[in-house]
DNA sequence: CTTTTTTCTTGATCTGCTTCATTTTTACTG
DNA sequence: CAGTAAAAATGAAGCAGATCAAGAAAAAAG
């Protein structure tokens, strides 16, 4: 059952008896998404915080017609219009299927029930919370820090099992360039290789 | 005391005994910084994480001699190298008092005890956390969506505070642009005024 | 105050990346 | 598996923002 692999997931972070386990799981419920199907769009409340058991996802901004990504996610890995979610406000992104996908996902209302019936589960929250953002300091340094160029070499180095599975103006997108640009950056590093 | 500007502000967030709020701030120990002093630098541990009493700082990285800013903090803010502090890993980061500064510094082990110790601890580092994360979103997708006039302006809006205390070339770094087409901004904008 | 250092400004030139327009390739769909 | 839609590649031209160099202003130090 997929809840057993959220499970494992949020063992590995804090230690769980099976009563808080299935405590813990009960809340989740799965949801079956087809590619390109939307799980956020703007001007509505994201209600859920979703762990993706199968498949990926995209989470993106509109502006002036051009598409912005945030954040990618696969197995493993949380999606959300997060703003829109803790602070339960209309949400500004779409998050969009890229793949066929399942996820396991809880209310907000739930979360907080959650978190306030054991220290263990606010603990855990807690630590995404904080990984998250170290995450994104990273990023943001190393964006302010590196060329177009610099910022893919880099996304293949950290993230190679995305590559095949994201579209390639996606990912211009994510690290801040054009999907022409990136065409011609990846063209010129085949070519370098010969 | 300073440790009722922290308690103030703890309180802001999650409802503390009194009992509680002496015990959160136990550990707490007040430091003075001068102007220009380094709280964090490249491959120091970031010891504690700090709460800014009185004062201003920023922690940036230098790159191909060029300086970066991650991050200011001003009044009620927390400062550290992130990712060097929850990972007790080696900083990359510089972090500089840019006035003379009081701090409120808590140890990595004492922040760990005080977030067993007591749930609503706990519940505090999880709302700095998730807030902190949801801001870098903000920032990263405003970023990826304007260009820099667009990003100096957004900067003004949302922290007018924090223009007066803070160098230009530092702000140009953290909007990611030089501090030559930052002055070049500003100037265009003084002259569309009159 | 006066000197020195740091920060900010201004101009000239250059380039990394974008934009636009078109074609080729790949992936879906009936 | 044919037809259509979506994604990626390619070329030419343009521009937002960088770089370099020098001077002006402001702040810190003596």
């Amino acid at each position: 059952m997929s809840k057993a692999q959220l499970l494992q997931y949020v063992r590995s972070f804090v230690s769980l008896t099976n009563e808080e386990a299935e405590q813990f799981a009960a809340p989740f419920e799965e949801v079956h998404v087809k590619k390109r199907q939307f799980i956020v769009q703007p001007n509505f409340t994201s209600r859920h915080r979703a762990f993706v058991v199968k498949g990926a996802f995209r989470s993106y901004a509109v502006h002036d017609g051009q598409e912005h990504t945030l954040q990618f996610a696969i197995e493993n890995w949380w999606v959300s219009d997060f703003n829109s979610y803790i602070y339960q406000h209309p949400a500004t992104l779409f998050v969009v299927a890229l793949e066929d996908s399942i996820l396991l996902q809880i209310e907000h209302a739930k979360e907080q029930e959650l978190k306030k019936a054991n220290h263990k589960f606010e603990t855990f929250f807690r630590i995404m919370a904080e990984k998250g953002l170290a995450f994104e300091h990273r990023r943001i340094i190393f964006n302010l820090c590196h060329s177009a160029e610099a910022r893919y070499e880099n996304f293949i180095l950290n993230f190679p099992n995305f590559i095949q599975r994201v579209p390639q103006y996606a990912l211009a997108s994510y690290l801040g360039m054009t999907t022409e640009f990136l065409s011609r950056i990846r063209n010129k590093k085949a070519h370098r290789r010969s």
